[in-house]
DNA sequence: CCAAGGCAAGAGCACTGCTCTCGTTTTTGT
DNA sequence: ACAAAAACGAGAGCAGTGCTCTTGCCTTGG
């Protein structure tokens, strides 16, 4: 908070710092499932037990880790977007933050799988977590906004069984998008992720070969479902 | 193989299947993380090392977990398919076999993980479980096949650039698809397990609610995507 | 200046996957 | 039918894990 806080303040945010650094470097090379602390504690030269004045658990460093990647793949998705040229239409803007999610998750893939894998323990982070996990799909709901305001969005008609929840789910999530948009939007976002976790996790091995391509198709014929057009 | 097998070898199957039901019932409530074989085989009251008679490794007992859980899906999808009313149209005999998978999903959501989220150690079962992965996709191609016999196929054009790619997957898979039926094929398949996987790993807490119209909805517009239309 | 609290270190507990050895039992080859 | 070979269960043991507790040191705040 201060600029200029105590020594021991100071060192303690190093110290956590280079414990989450340690414990990302080992979880990119062996996976969410053989992270030791034990290990991380070892790396950086200090015995287990002084690393829990730093994490109270195990699942505690995953969460942290959890809440940075968040952020991560948030940011990437906020800074695709805001360097999308000048002209660009809300399509194409579409498509760059879906590249910049998909570049970041094969990047990181561990940390994508935190994020989008299987939820390893119970569950991990309840509310801490929620405020990043919303950056990425911010910036496509920016996009679709957008495109609601210069009416290039046109979407598709809602059946009647899903009104209500059509209604209610905009209501929740952006009260001035149309319940139709909204669904299509909730649809889309799970499908995007659909798309990236098959490729991360090896489901197009030998299936899908010119990958980006195939992904720029697929998340161009999303932006249509979520009722982004072109320019 | 035989009707009439030594009794060392009919022991060694239902032990084995023992082991295999006792840790599928562990994962279930623990999850993979926290399957151990030393667990396992104290709840069949025998010694850990002796476990290591019928699987070599941990991961070769998740393995044939996977491989079982791969053909539980796929016998769910074949089943759907094979109980949907004869005078239905192949929109519909699409929107319950993808139920069923989602069904079969939400009620095994540790077994489901193991198949479509993080793949757990580095590559656990390469060639071993490709046959049983492709039964549920078999079936909704089965389907795609069939609309596309009785012209119930339109599909969406393919971008040149994605031609090459599109032609080569088409042969891949289906030779007899046409290969922007098989580009959009492909496209939902992981679309598709993009909406399971968001509902099964708790993406969709306090944002859908009525799930299973939700999904009905947005598989049927995976339907038209993949040039599968109504009757 | 001194008490209070944060801190690192170490020992220790209960648990894990896995290996090896050692008798016993079943199957197999002659 | 008998001996050799293979399969098996039990136990001990190794290296590793998450986590707790106690013991001192050292930086803080009054």
């Amino acid at each position: 908070m201060s600029a200029t806080q105590g020594a021991r303040e100071r060192a303690r945010t190093e110290i956590t710092a280079a414990i989450k650094e340690e414990a990302r470097r080992q979880l990119a090379v062996e996976g969410a499932a053989k992270l030791s602390l034990r290990a991380v504690a070892r790396e950086l030269g200090m015995v287990s037990s002084a690393l829990y004045r730093y994490f109270p658990s195990r699942d505690d460093l995953l969460t942290a880790l959890i809440t940075d990647a968040y952020d991560a793949v948030g940011e990437a998705a906020e800074k695709a977007d805001a360097e999308a040229p000048d002209g660009a239409g809300h399509r194409e803007r579409w498509v760059q933050v879906c590249l910049a999610v998909r570049e970041w998750a094969l990047a990181h893939p561990q940390e994508y799988a935190l994020l989008y894998g299987s939820p390893v323990p119970g569950y991990s982070a309840p509310q801490t977590t929620a405020v990043p996990a919303a950056r990425a799909v911010t910036v496509l709901m920016a996009i679709a906004r957008d495109a609601h305001g210069s009416r290039g969005l046109a979407v598709e008609r809602v059946p009647v069984g899903l009104r209500g929840e059509a209604e209610r789910l905009a209501a929740d999530i952006a009260p001035d998008f149309p319940p139709a948009v909204a669904i299509g939007f909730v649809k889309v976002w799970a499908e995007l992720f659909g798309l990236i976790s098959f490729e991360v996790f090896g489901h197009f091995h030998r299936v899908v070969e010119e990958r980006e391509a195939f992904f720029v198709h697929a998340v161009e014929g999303l932006a249509g479902v979520a009722g982004v057009l072109g320019e």
